[in-house]
DNA sequence: CACTGTGAATTGGTTCACAGCC
DNA sequence: GGCTGTGAACCAATTCACAGTG
């Protein structure tokens, strides 16, 4: 049995791998920018502090785009990440973004997203005196036009930036309408079915860990 | 060699380990508020989808909190925990966040720092037309008073929210003031000497990985 | 000959399963 | 009887080491 990366069965490649897939590209884009065409994975991995082996099996999983003798052209292997996550040039997604407090204006402002394949199509609020402000070339909507508005639309991906305690029914209402991936910024981890993903970006969580770390581990 | 739970030793437990501490915190205190006052490892398991075994043998790492046969005090649980990882009722680590720009002002006003253990006590910018601007008690100063104001007041925790352009340059200069910790919201991961710690958040890294999934994985 | 791609070896993390206790 | 705490077993991820190649 002859396993030639990439042969088209689905869970094959870990999570933690697709996870370091965005890490790379990332690098490869500052790389080329600097006008650097050919990078080792001896290099790469300096720069990101992973090691090279690790690298290359990472990369193994979805083909083989390196040179022998040479390491893999920069410009080449950014392609080849963005066909691999789906977020190839010419293709944007389009996001839905639920709650437009401090934290869902700086969401709506910030640039990256277009530039790396996103792009924020709605946005909703409970908040009345929000309904109906237009931000950035969108008009904020009621939250329960989210079905109505989602449902037909096609839209995938949703920002979750409301109040922990309206989270899990934001959440549910999302997966109603279709919502198949949710990057989650509230203090709650909501629960979601099999199939959906979410991501949850929690600076407590993450200040605590390292509070840990700081204070010098087990005292 | 008989290996006791906390035997004083650093680096014995693990850094994932260490990351779900926070998690499990979280969950007693939603629990403690709902007026819960006994949990099992299966029944705050179920709520994190997280296994039994896994918190048991993670919780295992730092002490024997638990009772046999009723499973784990809520309170005495979740106080244990802020123990463990520095973040006790009457402690608050000071914070220094450096940029202050639509997310830096939203983190500014974020309620649960302080709720959580931490404070935000100073914060700089590059911008002359933020400097000196009053926000939630705070005076927004000139980045190059940075190490001044950092290097004798203790603060080892810092967050940076500055253009990804920035960030190395701003993160070196906190470790010349003393930093330990930086919670990196650029889109640059930063490099750091050993003992310093970062954790980045990265909204767009989230966005592309969960689109590889949602796309249907390798196809 | 410097590098990739990849099985094999190793390390680290998770889950099992049960002794001990309430 | 129900649950914790924990070695042992298992599984997953990382690293090694080298054959293969431009």
């Amino acid at each position: 049995m002859q396993k030639t990366a990439n042969n088209g069965f689905e869970g094959e490649v870990p999570d933690v791998v697709v996870g370091r897939m965005p890490i790379y590209l990332r690098a490869l884009l500052l790389l080329n920018s600097q006008g650097i065409e050919l990078v080792s994975s001896h290099e790469l991995g300096a720069l990101l502090d992973i090691t090279p082996a690790q690298i290359r099996k990472d990369l193994s999983y979805f083909g083989r785009f390196g040179k022998q003798g040479k390491g893999y052209r920069v410009h080449h292997l950014s392609s080849a990440i963005r066909e691999v996550l789906g977020v190839g040039p010419g293709t944007q997604w389009p996001v839905a973004l639920v709650g437009v407090g401090s934290l869902g204006l700086a969401l709506l402002g910030y640039p990256n997203f277009g530039r790396e394949g996103f792009r924020i199509v709605e946005a909703f609020d409970v908040n009345p005196s929000q309904i109906g402000r237009r931000v950035g070339g969108l008009t904020i909507r009621p939250i329960n036009e989210l079905n109505e508005a989602l449902s037909q639309s096609g839209v995938k991906i949703a920002i979750v930036a409301v109040p922990g305690s309206q989270a899990q029914q934001v959440v549910d209402q999302l997966i109603a309408a279709g919502i198949k991936a949710v990057l989650n910024y509230a203090p709650y981890s909501p629960r979601v079915p099999d199939g959906v993903r979410v991501s949850n970006i929690d600076p407590v969580l993450s200040l605590q860990a390292m509070a840990y770390f700081v204070k010098g581990g087990t005292n």
